[in-house]
DNA sequence: CAATTGCGAAACCAAAAGGTTTCATATATA
DNA sequence: TATATATGAAACCTTTTGGTTTCGCAATTG
């Protein structure tokens, strides 16, 4: 079971979990109300989600609130920040290459 | 085939080939010889990065080198981006509450 | 107390993912 | 030209993933 958040993060449903349990921690059921699957395929989701420490838990009563920890996204976050310097360099001297051409059209 | 950046990089072995190409490109079997797996794995690997957009191919002779396209890297980035704000203010809101309770322990 | 509700676990299934070996083809090179 | 090299495609296999239905248990509520 390899549970790290870059595999969490890569089903389109767990991202829409996510995205429905930032502001406000709700339970499988509701959560589920919004999918077209079974409860069970969302309680599955929100475990992968808890095991990489993307979501907590909080029981009351019966009811089990599962709560979102985006912080856990920085893991994703930091591998991408080392190679923006790069992409943005690549873009900066392909968009100095646009304006030589330009140059070059206007001059002919 | 579900093709995109998320599920692209959710695969630990394509993030290391990512790291290998991100500043010169290299072909497969370059790459392959730093893995454990045969080249084919790896040419698989190269396909679904250069499927979503990450790399691109340049033939030169009978070689082909796989050069990486960080910019795509982008479209997780901003997602990520849209909670950052979220998590940063919690984050906040936890140091204060532990400043609290620090501070009433000193006065107890 | 009895019925309902919210949940998680279990057993099972089809499709996708990640890997292998084998084969065909195109380009270099001895 | 014959041989070696670099590559991609094909067929196949095993494990993982995402889903289902069924079941049992604990907490609520009529």
């Amino acid at each position: 079971m390899r549970r790290d958040v870059f595999q969490a993060i890569a089903d389109p449903t767990r991202r829409e979990i996510l995205s429905m349990i930032a502001y406000k921690p709700l339970n499988v059921n509701s959560v589920a109300g919004h999918f077209s699957v079974s409860r069970t395929a969302i309680y599955k989701h929100v475990k992968i989600l808890t095991e990489c420490g993307l979501v907590v838990v909080e029981q009351k009563g019966r009811e089990r609130f599962y709560e979102a920890r985006l912080g856990k996204l920085g893991e994703v976050s930091d591998w991408i920040e080392q190679y923006r310097k790069l992409w943005e360099e690549r873009l900066d001297s392909l968009e100095e290459y646009l304006e030589v051409l330009q140059a070059k059209k206007k001059t002919n």
